[in-house]
DNA sequence: CGCATTTTCTACTACGTATTACTAAGACGT
DNA sequence: ACGTCTTAGTAATACGTAGTAGAAAATGCG
C-alpha cells in the first residue's frame, strides 16, 4: 500500500515547485500552458488528488454541507438527489445526519450541529421547527424546509395549497358543495398550510363543511373518521392532505356501500406510486421534488455566500386528475 | 464573528498544555481526574471542538464513508437513517452521492470515489454493478448492496427470495396449481433472484406457469400483460416482483370482471404504504429498511477495520399476509 | 532517606495545502 | 542601452492536531 501522493511528489516529477502545483489545482493565472500540461499529466501518473483535509486546514473552510434528515412519510430520494447533484456542481460536498425523534434531543443534536464548525451550511428536511440559534457566533447558514414552508406559501413553492384550491374550485364546479377536509399532523406546516387553505377555500365560496378529521397521516384512521359518518351525508367530496389517508378513505367509502366517485369525490396529495393504479385511481398533486431540493441547495448556498436568493421555481407542483373525482351523483338519480 | 477557539485556547485558559488538552479528547491514560475537569471545563467555556481537518491530517484518516444513491423505486428514508445512525455511532461521518444513470459516467465516477482518497469506505444502494476496482493501491473498502444481494442470497438478508417461496407454498396449501410471475428489471439483482426462486419453485412443486412476463417496474406495464391473458385462465396466482405491480395486475384483473382475491390472487413486496388501503388489501413483503440499512453499514465498517463480518441478521423480510390472495374459486363454484 | 518505579504532564514536530512576499526573466518604450 | 512594467515562477510560512520522546513529580520500598 503506497503512500498517497502529495504536491510535493508531483512537483519534483513535473520539474516545478510545489507552489506552481497548487497553483495550477486552484486555478490562479499567470500559469504558462506548458507549465500546466506538465503539472497535470504528472498529477495524472500519480493518480494525484488533492488532500481535501490540507486544504481545508489552510483554507479555514469545510466546503461541507449537512442535510438533516428525516421527513417521515416523504419520498427522500429525488429530493436528495436534486440537492445532492446542485451542492457537488457548486462544489460543496454533503453529509447526512440522522436526529432523534425527540424534540428535547433533536433541538439538541440541531444545536451540536451547528457549533460544530464542520458545516457551512445546513439543509433541514426534517419537520421539526427551528431550532434556537444558540451560540450564533460563527453559526452556518441553516435553512429548515419548515420555515422555507412558511416563507413560501405565498407563492408556489414546497407547502403552497394552492393545487388544494385549484381541486376544490374544480369540484365545484362540477356541482359539489359539500367539503370534509382530513388532516395531517398540526406539527407539519405542509399540512397545516392545506388546512388552512380548506378552511379559506370553505369560507371563500360558501361550501358546507361536514368538518375537519384526522390529524396524523394514518389511513386507518383516516377510514375510521369516514366510517363515522352518518349514512345520508353524499354526496360528498373529501379533501385528504395525502395519498395514505386519500386511500383509507376511499377504502372505507367503498366498504360502506358508497360508490368513489359516485356518491364521493375524494382528493389526495403526493402522487405515491399506486395512486395511479388504485380503483379509482386517487386524483393527487404531485410535486417535483428533485427540483425542489435542487431549488433548496441553491438557496443554502446563496445563503452561505451572501448572494441573493436564488429566483423563484415555478411549477413545483402540479394537480394530477384521476377517477377519484367526478360530479356529484343526484340522490335518488 | 470571533475566531474559532483551538486546543492552545482551551490549553491556555486551563493551565496545562496543548498535549494535555490533546489527550483529553483523545482519551489516553494517564490523565488525572483533576486535569481532564480543568480542561473539560475550559473547553464547555470556549466552546471548543476539534477540528477535524485538522485531526484528519494528523491521523492520516478521514473518518468519511459515502453512500451511494439512488435505489430508485426503493423507499430511500429508512435505509439511510439506519446506515447513517451506525456509522455516527461508530464514530464516522456519512457523505452522500449521487450518480449519474447512464452507465459509463456511473462507473467513471465511482472510480473517481473510490480514486479520491476522501472516503475509507463506500457502500452502494445503486443497483448498478460494482465497478472494476482499477487502481486499487489503496482503495477503500467497498460494498454494494448489489453484491451483498449475491451473497446473501440463501441466508435470509435483502434479496432473499425466500419470502416468495413462502407465499407460492401457501398458495399451493389454499389449492392454486396455476401461477403467473410479473418480474422486475433484468438488472436488478433482486428481481432476478425473486423471477429464479419463482421458476425454481414452479418447477419442485411441479406448478402450472402461465408465464414469466413484465420485465420493469411499470404497473401500467404489468396491467397489460394480465390484460392480454386469454379469458379462461382463472383461477390464477400472480406474483409479482413488488406492490406497483400488483397493484397494476390487480386492477386490470378487476377490470376484466375477474374477482379478487376470488378468482385471481395477487401478492406483491415492499409494503408499500397504500397497499394496506388497497381493496383488497395487497399481501406483500415487508422489509425492515432500517434495520437493513444499518447491517449493511455495520458489514462496512467491520472491512474497515477488517474485524470479521458481523453476524447475520434474521426476520428482515417478512410476509405480510392480507385480503388479496384466497382460495381459488372451483369454476362454476 | 535514597533509589527505583510509576504516574502525569510538556516540548516539539510532522501532516499537505494555499497563499504572501519575493525574484528572475522577458517585453517594451524611449 | 537603460529603466520600467509585466509575466512566470519560487521560497517560506501557518493552519490545528496527535503523538513521540522525554522531563518532572509522585509513589513505593527497604
Amino acid at each position: 500500500m503506497g503512500k498517497r501522493p502529495t504536491s510535493h511528489d508531483v512537483a519534483r516529477l513535473a520539474g516545478v515547485s510545489q507552489s506552481t502545483v497548487s497553483f495550477v489545482f486552484t486555478g490562479r493565472a499567470g500559469i504558462s500552458t506548458a507549465t500546466r500540461d506538465k503539472v497535470m499529466s504528472a498529477a495524472a501518473e500519480l493518480n494525484y488528488r488533492p488532500n481535501l483535509a490540507a486544504r481545508s486546514m489552510r483554507t479555514q473552510r469545510t466546503g461541507r454541507l449537512a442535510i438533516v434528515i428525516p421527513f417521515p412519510g416523504l419520498s427522500l430520494g429525488p429530493l436528495l438527489e436534486g440537492a445532492v447533484t446542485t451542492a457537488r456542481e457548486t462544489g460543496y460536498m454533503v453529509e447526512v445526519v440522522n436526529l432523534p425523534q425527540d424534540p428535547d434531543e433533536h433541538a439538541q443534536e440541531v444545536d451540536a450541529i451547528l457549533n460544530s464548525f464542520e458545516y457551512e451550511g445546513v439543509l433541514s428536511f426534517s419537520p421539526i421547527p427551528t431550532p434556537r440559534m444558540s451560540s450564533a457566533a460563527a453559526a452556518p447558514a441553516f435553512l429548515a424546509l419548515t420555515e422555507f414552508d412558511e416563507e413560501m406559501h405565498a407563492t408556489g413553492a414546497f407547502s403552497d395549497a394552492r393545487p388544494l384550491v385549484e381541486m376544490m374550485e374544480h369540484l365545484v364546479g362540477l356541482g359539489h358543495r359539500r367539503f370534509l377536509h382530513i388532516a395531517g399532523p398540526a406539527d407539519y406546516p405542509a399540512a397545516v398550510a392545506r388546512r388552512d387553505a380548506y378552511l379559506a377555500t370553505v369560507d371563500r365560496l360558501e361550501l358546507e363543511s361536514v368538518g375537519v378529521v384526522g390529524g396524523d397521516w394514518s389511513g386507518i384512521h383516516a377510514g375510521e373518521c369516514v366510517g363515522e359518518l352518518p349514512d345520508d351525508v353524499p354526496p360528498l367530496a373529501i379533501i385528504a392532505a395525502n395519498d395514505v389517508l386519500a386511500a383509507g378513505a376511499i377504502r372505507a367509502s367503498l366498504q360502506r356501500g358508497w360508490s368513489v366517485p359516485g356518491d364521493v369525490s375524494v382528493t389526495g396529495w403526493d402522487d405515491v406510486p399506486l395512486s395511479l393504479h388504485f380503483l379509482p385511481s386517487i386524483t393527487t398533486v404531485s410535486q417535483d421534488r428533485r427540483r425542489l431540493g435542487a431549488y433548496s441547495m441553491r438557496r443554502l448556498i446563496a445563503a452561505i455566500r451572501r448572494d441573493e436568493a436564488p429566483e423563484q421555481e415555478a411549477d413545483l407542483q402540479q394537480v394530477i386528475w384521476r377517477e377519484s373525482i367526478a360530479p356529484p351523483r343526484r340522490p335518488g338519480a
